[in-house]
DNA sequence: TTTTAGCACTCTCTTTATGAGAGTGCTAAA
DNA sequence: TTTAGCACTCTCATAAAGAGAGTGCTAAAA
């Protein structure tokens, strides 16, 4: 159903006015407030039909209205505009990111930082994951017996670690010879030639050659490294989260791996690099996160190196501006990335 | 006050059906669920003198008895005795780290998240840290009067800013050149052999060298690499916590880094491997943890890599699995340490 | 002297009633 | 099409009343 601009106009300010209040909203206050120029029993006109339309509802006859989650939906796909950060804002974050050195675990702490206190929600950031890698060094280590410590270097600087039990012990010397053997080569291959020169190796190369295939297969993946997470608590902070069982279950997802990896794969598969993704109310897939909105982005270079970012609060949330941190901070990220892998 | 055996047994008892039930325990409820051989009247009486002594304490005139922060140390030093886990459990959370594979990232996590399940609290463990740090380096920069900032590198790159405000004002030049001579004689020296030069100085010699050593001390430091969590939901299942508020503020203090390594450091000092603290009500010196219990462990080989690890819960937790689980994870990860460092 | 039965008393929690307040929906006039 | 007027509805805060649980005290029993 399309909308006349005055519904528009008095849907945007109804979700506006609910954001800022919690607080249902009626048409004198409204009228009031925002000095329309018609009267109360005009808004409530079109509340009706706004209601009927489904982006209002009525907690009980005689409240103000509310937005419901289409309400927000319409509100953030047709009324919001492009919004961008204030430039005192951009410059502070960048210049925090400035300060905080030249580690990547600096980097993506501080990132979550930054997303939960501007958006005053719980915020997530991955590490970057190599899409796609490349064979760069293996280092085999005799420990103990029957095992051996893989340590293999992907492009990227991606360092694996893997323990591997050989059939019998072999000696430092024969790993040695073996890895720089391996080292010549394999240089510069994907996961791809490896497994195409297994074939015509011995027993022992053929078991490395696997696990080294093994590891890079899950290149890619969307949850193996770390996660950084950060104002958990910002999210009990809001009203509409009185009611802990509801923010315990909201803030189960972004506690959880299982639930995490659910969540983020949807987004990668439709979400480009420096796109943003709002999912509000969990959009029928997500009981948990009923009374939430999950703001995702990624960042990276696509083909290269890619990690999700985003954000969990209430849906009462302050779109504009999250949504704008939200991409700002993939960017900032990105040019990381980018920085990395160049330099 | 020492408690006459009926008494230590009243308490007791209060204190675990409390633990279990969350509700004030009241005389007669208590003599017929534990079908004791004397009367409510007596435990009445008894109720008193323990309520005199500080460690019961009644929500209002008319209602059953609660234990108080004292009642619950008293408890867990006099009462509980020697707990250990079941030896299936024990059993089980071994082999879930025998299945983790032998990455030390992924002991740290599943370590928190068996302390957060088994305890169904929220866990913390941070990384560990090698413990003796060696001098590297020293520079002394004058700043503002008698104010002088030292820089202290120490092995494995790990750099230290103290703030030193000396007795009297002292040239640039001096600054420079004592440094250069501190530089010489430390180099490569540990704590000990650095206190040991003391003696020797001069006044302003010693009094850097007394700063160092402070510093070199601090090492083993309590926050510096990467923090694991886990089960920060769990708190918000708990009765105690239906007061947002609270919960908000609790786990604010192990989601800020700043907050933690206050915590941390205080417990780092007093307890020892394989050692556990039991922070009961934030023990007077945390408002932030008023309704709250915090038991913290140490892991590790002292003099070579420590890490912590503990558990935040409602005062009203189970303490006999609780202390037994970071005790038991605790020694597990000592193990591993070991192992990583014989392997 | 210690323990116990009996009983009045206290305090909370729940339920019920009441009134104020905010906002609506409808109708009829502008 | 818009608006003023008004009765109506529903929530929320406050007060009152009754049920329930547990206590403290006293006097009798062990």
């Amino acid at each position: 159903m399309a909308l006349a601009e005055r519904q528009k106009l008095i849907l945007a300010l109804v979700i506006r006015d609910y954001i800022d209040n919690a607080q249902p909203v009626g048409s004198k206050t409204l009228v009031n407030k925002y000095g329309l120029n018609f009267s109360p029993a005009t808004v409530r006109n079109e509340m009706v039909a706004l209601t009927e339309a489904g982006y209002l509802h009525q907690p009980h006859t005689s409240a103000g209205r509310v937005p419901t989650e289409e309400g927000y939906r319409y509100f953030v796909r047709q009324l919001m505009g492009q919004t961008d950060l204030a430039p005192q804002t951009k410059r502070m974050i960048t210049h925090q990111f400035y300060q905080a050195g030249h580690d990547i675990d600096h980097w993506l702490r501080l990132a979550a930082s930054i997303l939960a206190h501007q958006s005053q929600a719980a915020s997530i950031v991955t590490a970057p994951y190599p899409e796609q890698a490349n064979f760069k060094h293996l280092e085999l280590i005799s420990t103990i017996g029957r095992q051996v410590l893989m340590v293999l270097v992907l492009s990227g600087g991606d360092v694996r670690q893997q323990v591997l039990t050989l059939a019998e012990p072999v000696a430092q010397g024969l790993l040695s010879t073996t890895a720089a053997q391996l080292n010549h080569l394999c240089q510069g291959m994907d996961k791809r030639g490896i497994a195409a020169l297994a074939p015509q190796m011995d027993a022992l190369e053929q078991d490395i050659l696997k696990l080294i295939v093994e590891e890079m297969n899950r290149s890619g993946a969307i949850l193996d490294g770390e996660v950084y997470r950060d104002g958990l608590t910002n999210v009990l902070a809001e009203p509409e989260f009185a009611e802990v069982d509801l923010a315990r279950r909201a803030l189960k997802v972004f506690e959880e791996r299982t639930f995490l990896q659910d969540l983020l794969s949807s987004t990668i598969l439709t979400t480009n690099v420096g796109g943003v993704q709002v999912l509000i109310g969990g959009e029928g897939n997500w009981e948990e996160l009923r009374e939430c909105t999950v703001i995702l982005g990624r960042y990276g270079v696509p083909g290269l190196a890619t990690g999700t970012l985003g954000i969990l609060g209430p849906i009462r949330m302050s779109y504009g501006h999250s949504i704008s941190t939200v991409r700002f901070v993939a960017d900032l990220l990105s040019d990381l990335v980018v920085e990395m892998n160049v330099g």
